[in-house]
DNA sequence: TTGCTCCTCACGTCACGTGAGGTGGC
DNA sequence: TTGCTCCTCACGTCACGTGAGGTGGC
């Protein structure tokens, strides 16, 4: 009740008999069960052992078509290039990713300078009139802790708000 | 005179004659000759028009021997599969400078910001007992320029040597 | 002359697609 | 009963490899 021609199936959803399934991929029933046997392609099954093809199957089913008549590809070699399509597709996919790890490394490279700028900058800046007393939180209350990372690649928050540690003096 | 027996020929260079050739590849004389009118190698040809394979030439054999007894595909799978590891070659290769300007990044990023530090660090360090003449190179002559990435990725060299520019005040 | 090269043509084998034939459940 | 499913078996076609056959230059 609560769905009536709702939502279409999913991609990976058995639905389409094996005539159906045939007709829509432009092949013979009989090639499909072949291909089947080979290993090509897995469509799932009926309670009754009836085969039930997904739409994803489906395009499998035309992509295998189209590099058995178009390219003229046996089944071993339909096999291969739909193996490394996948890997290909995995390799574009990290780097795609790596390329907006990069970008955002330069964005950050040039932002983190300009805040170790500023918090020196606050500072100097920050003078008080003879005789006040310059309490430690005047210095320290901005946020003086910039956030390093590691060569291991992980984040690191590096505390330096203990006052002005020169390291070795 | 002055290269005998040196220098093994390059990679690419046609020395084997098509029998030779074949023996190396574990092929037919005659099947060789099929895969180029098939376009899937290019031996050169010496002046009498006779066939020379090079070493490359014949480990791209060796490798469509193995496509097709191995694996049992036909060559217009192998032809594919030669040139999507071509490309994945390719894509491997664009990867792994990534990853090195990832890595370079990441180091940069420390440095620059340990870089900035140590340039504010020379400025308030350097004392003068009262009386003595603060001249404006005891603070400057340490080089504060610091090489900063444009958002398009070009390197660019900022000036920030001239005296303390706030900018804005 | 021998042994290579070049080429074309033809045949055997095998993979693939598909049709036939028989079965069983809505 | 009709039209689907399941399965196995068999055949036609085509790609591929290889052999034969004839030519020509070291």
């Amino acid at each position: 009740m609560a769905q009536r021609r709702a939502d279409p199936p999913p991609a990976d959803h058995g639905v389409f008999m094996i005539s159906v399934a045939a007709e829509l991929a432009g092949m013979h029933p009989q090639t499909l069960r072949m291909y089947e046997a080979r290993g090509l392609i897995t469509p799932s099954r009926s309670p009754k052992r009836t085969r039930l093809y997904s739409q994803r199957d489906i395009e499998r089913l035309r992509r295998i078509h189209r590099l058995t008549t178009e390219m003229g590809m046996n089944l071993a070699g339909v096999e291969r290039v739909l193996a490394m399509e996948q890997a290909m597709r995995s390799l574009q996919e990290r780097m795609e990713r790596m390329q907006a790890e990069t970008e955002r490394l330069h964005r950050e490279l040039a932002e983190r300078i300009e805040q170790v700028h500023r918090s020196y900058r606050r500072e100097l800046v920050r003078w008080q009139p003879p005789g006040a007393v310059a309490r430690r939180e005047d210095v320290r209350r901005d946020a003086f802790t910039i956030p390093i990372r590691r060569k291991d690649g992980s984040a690191a928050r590096e505390p330096r708000a203990q006052g002005h540690e020169e390291p070795g003096t």
